[in-house]
DNA sequence: TATAAATATGATTGGTGATTCATATGTTAT
DNA sequence: ATAACATATGAATCACCAATCATATTTATA
């Protein structure tokens, strides 16, 4: 397993924000703005990030009169659905983490 | 989906040298020395990381002799698995990723 | 019980990247 | 052409965590 892209996928998706947005575009395509309102992103942190997904070939995007819309690529969806599911099924076991207790990663937590 | 699993499944798998532990851990139980000897990983730092990776439910441990022997835990086998197939059938994508030629995350690739 | 082997623990540090702020660019409408 | 809106870009800071080093603990063997 190649070093470079296990460490690019975990770099691009390994990362709470933007999860939440790859997340929110598997509804459907959204606008920055929109995807400001979805996850609570302030602007241009979401460009930035936008910028490092499209970068890694999660996302396209397309011009929209003033505004730029993003959606998931074909590749990406079964990625974000997969872990989606994971994370959903075995949540319970994750959460009862005790390192959620120890400082060591207290601060990674809200 | 709830957060702190979110950010903890992500923390404890996010991470090329927990996740190369893991891979290695798929195709059987190995002592922390093992372990070293399979990822290169210095031996404290090793340990440091299964501590993480045991709080989170990943691994479970066992004693024999001198040695501690780390292995999966039952619901973390299928999670790796299913990752790793990801990564394998769209590393080609993630490869192209033109990020890795800027700055910005170079640092990041080895 | 003293020594060696295997692993864990604690403290420290350096690098990295997420976020923020300020500003620039691009687009539409008046 | 200018104003207003939407988004991008650049720079700077701050927090976090991986790695390292030194040392402690545990177990086995002589």
């Amino acid at each position: 397993m190649n070093k470079i892209v296990v460490k690019t996928f975990f770099f691009a998706i390994g990362n709470y924000s933007r999860f939440s947005i790859l997340t929110a575009l598997t509804e459907k395509d959204l606008s920055v703005s929109e995807i400001v309102g979805a996850t609570g992103i302030e602007q241009s942190n979401v460009s930035h990030h936008m910028d490092c997904l499209l970068n890694c070939g999660f996302v396209n995007v397309r011009r929209a009169g003033k505004e730029r819309i993003y959606g998931l690529n074909g590749e990406a969806r079964p990625i974000i659905n997969n872990i989606s599911k994971h994370i959903q099924r075995y949540g319970s076991d994750i959460i009862a983490c005790e390192l959620a207790n120890k400082e060591y990663i207290s601060s990674v937590i809200e």
